[in-house]
DNA sequence: GTAAGGTTTCCAGTAACTGGAGAGTCAACG
DNA sequence: CGTTGACTCTCCAGTTACTGGAAACCTTAC
């Protein structure tokens, strides 16, 4: 599999999934003959996994500290679990902000009639938690 | 209210805070006599709602746009309606992202006993979707 | 009144990409 | 076999969204 395909599958971009090997957050692609990168299942595996840990703002370094998880089998199980389990409670946390976002704007839409009056009523709450957008 | 308390309440750094009016994307504060800016609540419920917003990937650009449907009451209830459904189905997918992160994670979690034993069986489902972790 | 902590501006640096140039490669069509 | 179009390579510069630090000013509390 050539990079394109691997970062169509992977949802990532080209430049990126180079990015990522570069930086050495993902190891190097083997190479055709001609200089080629190749992909295998497992690389894409890895990319699907740093681009949903990279979009709930888990930074590059969080991302190496998962992936060292993965790759090094000399860590611990204790270990493991500890840094996963931390991370659970901070993505719990932001299933709660998104739920939150989410309400904001479902409000806005809702309150909205969507005709063409310009004091659409929305926007009052923007921004305020508890009764929505 | 001065930035500190400000930026505290809405959870985001002050040097982010002078940011977002520095680039325009909330106005200028109001300052004291002697040049400190000042914050109502009214301000602090746009930066609450602007750093959800950015935790969730929209970008400055597309913040700029949810806030002026706050601000512009000439643009109309239909434009606003338009604009905050596409939003919604991106959080939508976000949401449904998240929970195949939370899902990997916390495969993993269940998955590893916790001991010593170095080959934690997390991990051959990290970044496979269906499965787990 | 003076010390600690908050605030100001300004400017440089960082993180994580992203775009573009210039050149090589590959697959297919005629 | 040639060439056209899409894909890939490296390298380097630019962008976005902050972030850190210096130097100076303000405020509060003892």
């Amino acid at each position: 599999m050539n990079i394109s395909t691997a970062a169509r599958t992977a949802g990532l971009p080209v430049k990126t999934v180079r990015y990522y090997a570069d930086i050495g957050l993902v190891s190097a692609p083997s190479r055709t003959e001609a200089g080629y990168r190749t992909y295998d299942a497992g690389a894409v595996r890895k990319l699907v996994f740093i681009r949903r840990a990279r979009e709930f703002g888990f930074s590059i370094g969080e991302c190496r500290e998962l992936l060292s998880l993965y790759e090094d089998q000399q860590r611990s199980s204790a270990d493991v679990k500890r840094i996963a389990m931390k991370r659970l409670a901070e993505i719990a946390e932001k299933q709660r902000e998104l739920q939150s976002l989410h309400d904001d704007l479902a409000h806005l839409v809702d309150a909205c009639k969507g005709d063409d009056r310009p004091d659409c009523p929305i926007i009052d709450g923007l921004g305020n938690r508890h009764g929505g957008l």
